[in-house]
DNA sequence: TTTTGTCTTTTCATTCTACAAAAAGCAGTG
DNA sequence: CACTGCTTTTTGTAGAATGAAAAGACAAAA
């Protein structure tokens, strides 16, 4: 892809290559299209060094998304949005840890994994050195999918299996995410919602048989987060996103439905009743929203092999 | 202390130790007291293999807490009810790992410790090998206590420092433990009910300055987690046990009020209204106790040293 | 004064080997 | 047949050395 201008460029590494990302995401959150970004600013922004952020920025400059503005005056921004939004979806799919994530969810939907199994068993069957594979399953332990055997190996946790129900995780979201909106410290992010709004909007204006799956999800996603997010108790946020973390393991098993678009719809009037501070009505839509979602008929995981 | 009769003995593993204890308390909760015990029945009720399991009776035989009976014919409890409640206290005093994390924990409450430090730096301050140090922090790192840095190092995370605020946390509860008594599927376990009311009935009976507060926290931990439990739904049970973790982090910022009698009789007041299955009396008991809870002053936690 | 360039120090990821311990299978006894 | 004793196989952990890369400090330029 990306291998023809540079001279003798090494290679990112992993936090370097994650910093572009978030650089791309820090110009858009914050406008600064043709602005101007300083190492020490982003470095405090993103709270590392400055020797990783000038990595970054070498590493975007040789994609032609920033430019060296003139004698030691930083970086200016060269790219469109667009260029911005491509980067960060490729760098999603690139990334092998990321890869190897989802192949794991995909084949436990699947019934191509046992319900336990060893660190041994994982590497031969994807072929992959102990160390990514042990990153991969910490990252799964702390999301709560799967949790260590008190002997030796792994296995998928309970939570995720009683995910696999539907039932509970809908009515633990009913109780906690209108709550979310009702808490008194709650403050709607202007920028944020009109991001998210856009997103909807780009979601139904894609024709019917064309939607990617993954994309609704991360959108629903990021809706139910956010929301949770300007409650300002940090503690519903972290409900909504542990539970958006289970589903997301499970999200290879989702079909399309023709709720997509109700759904979309549900969202953008609980949008506009918190723009209008009817936190009551939002609170009540996001109730209801969920109870329809929690009908549609479950997804189909054949869970783990027997 | 138990070093004087075993003849040569190697010591247990840490797998072993920790078996050993589960087996009391699957002694206790099963009643098995003058029971049969079965390398394999302990084995599958424990999720390992019949090995550890060896391991972890003869060492309960050296602490003459079990006793082989007969030709081969497994093993007969020997101990009473009294001994076995010793051994489960002594093992979490005399767990290394235990240790530190609890050392990390009165250090970061006493303003000993940065916001952010390295690896390095826990590993000179407190004199531990890397492999224990980083289980402790992975262990932190799940209980949401702490975080990585992108780059290196670790910093306490944002949900602590909320968690020092007490009061998100106090409304969250107080959406969530009052939500999962009302669960369809809540179903009040008598033995473990029983079980609780005896322990905060000893709690009660103790005079009043002679009281260990981690003994209250882990009573008062314990029924919350155990009533979430109850509810059948397995997302409130992890909301709940998540809320403990953080308030275990910082109990030792803790002190003796005079709350501590109403709480308990507070708690029992939820029981006795679960035990005539009234349910809905149980959860405004239960929203009535935590709005309670909540105005107590906070913890004195001087918070990272800056 | 602010910002980048350069250099040094420190930190952590990685890899390897050896070893302890858990799992799994088989044999034998009541 | 149910259970334990014993052996073999497999697994994961500990420890040490190496190297890549992040942090931090100082100098220099705008």
């Amino acid at each position: 892809m990306n291998d023809a201008p540079a001279p003798t460029r090494s290679e990112p590494s992993k936090l370097q290559r994650k910093l572009a990302v978030q650089i791309a995401e820090f110009i858009r959150d914050n406008d600064l299209h043709d602005g101007q970004l300083t190492e020490l600013g982003l470095a405090e922004a993103l709270n590392v060094s400055r020797t990783p952020v000038r990595a970054a920025l070498e590493y975007l400059a040789g994609l032609n998304i920033v430019a060296p503005s003139g004698q030691r005056r930083g970086f200016r921004v060269t790219a469109t949005p667009a260029a911005l939004a491509e980067l960060t979806q490729e760098a999603a799919y690139t990334d092998e840890e990321e890869a190897l994530y989802l192949r794991i969810a995909a084949d436990y939907v699947r019934a191509g994994l046992p319900e336990q199994f060893s660190e041994a068993d994982m590497m031969r069957q994807y072929g992959v050195a102990r160390g990514m594979l042990l990153r991969v399953l910490q990252r799964m332990a702390r999301e709560r999918v799967i949790e260590r055997n008190p002997g030796y190996g792994w296995r998928f946790a309970p939570l995720l299996r009683s995910m696999e129900s539907h039932d509970g995780s809908y009515r633990f979201r009913m109780v906690v995410e209108p709550a979310a909106l009702l808490e008194p410290s709650f403050t709607l992010d202007g920028a944020w919602a009109a991001r998210t709004r856009r997103a909807h909007e780009a979601i139904l204006a894609v024709p019917a048989g064309k939607l990617s799956m993954v994309r609704f999800f991360e959108v629903n996603a990021d809706f139910h987060a956010g929301l949770a997010a300007c409650s300002g108790n940090p503690f519903f946020h972290e409900a909504v996103l542990q539970q958006n973390q289970l589903r997301r393991f499970l999200s290879y098993a989702w079909e399309l439905d023709e709720r997509i678009a109700e759904s979309c719809h549900e969202h953008m009037a609980i949008l506009t009743a918190l723009e209008k501070d009817d936190r009551d009505w939002a609170a009540t839509l996001m109730r209801r929203h969920l109870d329809l979602a929690a009908r549609e008929k479950p997804p189909v995981i054949r869970g783990p092999a027997t």
